[in-house]
DNA sequence: TGTAATTCGGATAATTTTATCCGAATTACA
DNA sequence: TGTAATTCGGATAAAATTATCCGAATTACA
């Protein structure tokens, strides 16, 4: 469903905001977290930074911060780091389709379709961090 | 969501039924029907075949069918090019979760997993081939 | 029987995705 | 001020996926 680098994304981003608000989280400590290869890690953090999704500070004792007061969505992780394909391609990825001529299957498809964007727009960080505080759950 | 070597399977066997029960559809046929690489669709030509999903006759005047009398839903192609992994693995694909202790998003993401499952089992090969007929749609 | 059409499988190549390495710049703090 | 911890970006490598090529085997049919 996602890329590899989506779903390191995805943790990473839980991961990171489970964090005391204030708390940087270093590359290694993320890695670490999320059970991923840290310089792989390291390209996706700086893609979710360049959209906005991360801030980070450089230097001893920097790393990366959700930035204040910004809510996130699935959706714009998944958007960020696999673009939109999941978004607009189809079961067949036809060409000449549309809503007007739509294949046997279209409408099942989209309300699947819309399903899955519904999800990802309602999963926000926040609904992971307090299992993730517990430890109830791990990212690895 | 599946692989191009997946799309192009759906695709050719979608082709393959609309033709005659009898008749026989060439490499050729359908690599131009679904527009798709000959020599690697042959490829999955034979995966398909392999897991008993085409017949195929060697030989001038040669080519593939669907089975005769077997009825195909598109999750058995797609678990025969693509694996398990779409229905097996999850959002974040964690490994010490489950429905006893599970994520915050289980539940909702079971649901639409579920919904999948149910959409790729109904959906028959029948069910594209009237309108492939009709020349409504193409599969290009 | 000869030839063209075809499937089949092995080898290889191109592209994309995933992963590693390293040197430079920045910053905290001893 | 010096050093260790850290992000950043470029170069490269490894692995997986997608794609091409070719020769062998099989079959229809002229
Ligand atoms: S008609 Fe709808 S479901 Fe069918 S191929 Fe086009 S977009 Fe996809
Ligand atoms: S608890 Fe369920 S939804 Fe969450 S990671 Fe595990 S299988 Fe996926």
């Amino acid at each position: 469903m996602f890329s590899k680098a989506c779903t390191y994304a995805i943790k990473a981003m839980i991961l990171i905001k489970s964090c005391n608000e204030d708390k940087k989280c270093s590359l290694q400590e993320i890695a670490k977290g999320i059970n991923s290869p840290s310089a792989f890690t390291a390209k996706i953090l700086q893609q979710l930074r360049k959209k906005g999704l991360l801030v980070s500070t450089i230097g001893a004792k920097g790393g990366f911060q959700i930035p204040p007061k910004k809510q996130i969505c699935l959706l714009e992780i998944v958007e960020a780091i696999d673009g939109k394909g999941l978004i607009e391609s189809c079961v067949l990825g036809l060409k000449k389709c549309s809503s007007l001529n739509p294949c046997p299957v279209h409408e099942k498809y989209q309300n699947i379709k819309n399903e899955m964007l519904k999800f990802m727009m309602e999963s926000s960080l926040e609904d992971y961090t307090e299992k993730i505080k517990n430890r109830t759950i791990t990212l690895k």
